[in-house]
Parts: C-alpha cells; sequence; structure tokens
DNA sequence: GGTAATCAAATTGGCGCCAATTTATGATCC
DNA sequence: GGATCATAAATTGGCGCCAATTTGATTACC
C-alpha cells in the first residue's frame, strides 16, 4: 500500500541535503510521476525533521518537479509531452547555435577530456545503474557546453533538463538507442577534432531530438 | 541607519504573498544589490510571520536574487556584469532563432495586439513609473515570444530575465534609450507586418545587446 | 440494498520558542 | 593610548506543537 516505506534505505547517519536526496529519487525513478509525497513519510524515509521535509518540497515545486495541491499535498509532477518536447526543442536551438563558439575553444586538451567523458559513458553502458549512466551522460554535455564561454548557458541547460525529464531512465528505451547516444557522442568530439562546424550542428541536432 | 524602516509602508490588510513582495522591491530597486535581508526588519516590513520570511528568502535564493550566507544572513545578490553580459547572449540567441516562427504565426489580430502593448510602452515613458515601465516592456516581449508557439521559451526567458536584472531600473540610463526602445518596438512590429525575418532577427539583436 | 450524512482518523500547514553562532561593546592589560 | 580579550546583545536557524482542512469509514435513513 505505502510505497515509500517499501523502498526505505538504511538510515544514514547524517543527510547532505534532503532536497537533492528527493530529487536524485524522482530522477531515478524511485519515485514515479504521480506520486503522493506525504510528509511523514519522507520524514522517515531520509531521517530528517518535518521542516527540512517541507523546505525541500518546496523548492522542488520551484523547479517544477512537484505539484502542489493546497491543503492536499505534494505530488510527483506527471510528464508532459509538450513540455517535454518544447525543452528539447530549446536545446536545440541553444546547443546549435553555440557550436562554432565550442569548435573555436575547443583546445587538444579538452578534446581529450571529452573522451574521457564519452568513453566513460561507454563503460556505464554495460556495467552501471541508469542513474550512473544519467550522470555520466549530463557531465559529458556539460563539459562540451562549458566549451562555448557561457557558464550561465550550461547552468540553464541543466536546470531545464531536470525540469521536464521526471523519469529520465524512461528517455532511453531501448538499449540499442543508448548504445547509438555513445556513439554519437564520439562523433560529436571528431566533429569537433576535425574543426567541422556544420557536421557538429547537424548530430547535435539529431542527438537532442531523438533523445 | 536602518534603510529598511526608512521605507516601511502602510501596513497592508492581508499579505499577497511575501516573496512576490520583496520580489518587487528588489526590482524596483527599493532594496539595492547587497543591502542585508534581516528577518525581523522583513517581519515588520511585510506585517507578515517569521516563518513566511523564511520561505519567501529562500525562494529568493533558488531564483539567484538573494545570496545566503550561513549564519550569517541574506542579502541582496550584487549585480554581475558577466552573467548579464552571458543571460543577454543567450537571450539574442533564442528570440534571434525563434524570429522566423513569430513571423510565421503572426495573425492580423497578434501584430495588432502587439501595437497596443507597444503603444502603452511608449505611453508609460512620460507618464508611469520605472517599474510600471519595466513591467509593460515585459508585457511586451512575453506576448512577442509566444507568437513562436513555445510556451516553455516564454517562461525561461522571463525567469532569467529576473535573475540577473537585480535592479532593473539601471538598466535603461537615460531617457534617450528608452524612447530608443519604445522606436525599436514599433520597428519590430512593423518587420512583422511586412514578414521581412532578416530585419525582424537584427532588430531583435540590437535591441537586447544594447538594453 | 444503495445512498447520504455524520463522525473519527490522518494529514497539512501556521506559528512561536529556544539553542547556537555571530557581532558589537566595553573593560582590561600591555 | 591602542590592542586584545571577555562579555552581552542581537540574529540566525532548528524543532515541535496544535489548529484547520480533508479523507475514509461507519451508521442511519430512504
Amino acid at each position: 500500500m505505502n510505497s515509500l516505506e517499501a523502498t526505505a534505505r538504511a538510515q544514514e547517519p547524517q543527510s547532505p541535503d534532503v532536497t537533492e536526496l528527493i530529487l536524485q529519487d524522482i530522477l531515478a525513478g524511485r519515485l514515479p510521476p504521480g506520486t503522493w509525497l506525504k510528509q511523514i513519510d519522507l520524514e522517515r524515509r531520509y531521517n530528517c525533521t518535518r521542516p527540512e521535509v517541507r523546505r525541500a518540497l518546496d523548492r522542488l515545486v520551484q523547479k517544477r518537479l512537484v505539484e502542489h495541491v493546497p491543503n492536499r499535498g505534494y505530488h510527483v509532477h506527471e510528464q508532459d509531452g509538450r513540455r517535454a518536447q518544447e525543452v528539447s526543442d530549446i536545446r536545440v536551438i541553444l546547443e546549435v547555435a553555440v557550436s562554432d563558439r565550442i569548435i573555436a575553444n575547443a583546445s587538444a586538451a579538452d578534446i581529450a577530456n571529452l573522451r574521457v567523458f564519452a568513453l566513460r559513458f561507454d563503460d556505464l553502458v554495460l556495467n552501471g545503474t541508469m542513474l550512473e549512466l544519467y550522470e555520466a551522460n549530463l557531465v559529458f554535455h556539460r563539459h562540451l557546453l562549458a566549451l562555448a564561454g557561457n557558464q550561465e548557458l550550461v547552468e540553464l541547460i541543466t536546470e531545464i533538463r531536470q525540469r521536464t525529464s521526471s523519469a529520465p531512465v524512461s528517455q532511453w528505451r531501448t538499449r540499442a538507442r543508448i548504445e547509438q547516444s555513445g556513439r554519437e557522442h564520439q562523433q560529436m568530439v571528431d566533429a569537433i577534432e576535425r574543426r567541422d562546424v556544420g557536421h557538429l550542428m547537424e548530430l547535435t541536432r539529431r542527438h537532442i531530438l531523438q533523445a
């Protein structure tokens, strides 16, 4: 009956940040869209106090990951197809637009770094959890974007990615698709090394839209 | 000594939302960058309770408008030149990129609407406060962007605009610059009516960068 | 037997108190 | 006379209690 209790983990001595913990669980799919987040359950699950839970819930509402119904409670935001589409749309515009800057700024060391992150993703396809994979993917894209020389852009895209993908696990449906993503990462780094702006733009566009 | 007490307003019977009130005061320049936001002062100023103040402060920290120093307090975020530059940069990329969609979707009624909002801005240049002007400008740009058919994009740009401009008043330094902005609004609507994508893109770019 | 109203259990959410930390003040010592 | 240390005031921030609202169940009624 109570899905929260069922997934309860071993009590950790000190909680780093409750907001982050709940966020991780939503992203990992352990708290599926629609789940009601009762304060008492969260209190016990993360071994924290009532005000901490409330602050975390309020922050997640601000992030649009959780919905609040007055006097009813908080529940994980339902996946919105339109919104996901629109966010992808925004990502394509931004990331394609800065392709030339990425290529202009990328040093040999930067390219080597990107290869490391791309390889790490490929490695986790075989030996890793979905959440690890998701985060490795995020790291690769963050470092790629950082080369554009606009820190705000990196933060912004990181934010809107979380905003929609309530259960990022469901994004990559098949293993074939995941492996394809890994190959595309490699191809993007290749394009950067060849200083081929046009190809990087096209790769980026396809990579985001089919994710 | 206490700038908050000095600006204290008449007590309103019921506070709609404290977060919004503080936000307005920061945007209006009544709480300049660097100001320390003591909880007791805010409590009295907005005639609300301690937890309400704390929730509002936490939300404003999430919005990056207020900075939090543990065990020291909260203060209005200092204007960051680099960040403002980066946000303008992002705006240019996005708004220029959707110029074609705006023109494709704009009906005669939409164009008439935009003219109304542009005229309202011009009117407030003469008979209006800085805050009213700021909001009229926001309304024009929101409706313009809405024509691109991407609701998330509208919300996103509204968010990042607030995020940087701690004191939007200081954005338009001279009256000449404000009047120029008004003329540019008109020119943008003209370009839409003429279905001149290239011109709208160039106007948009210049309008944002010199703001 | 089904439906509606009433009552009890549970949950949300507002509010204030008190401890911990920091800052300002004043006294003492060099 | 200036600097340093100790003390007191002020501010932050954690925590729990209790009222208001809602949900679910039991009972009475049609």
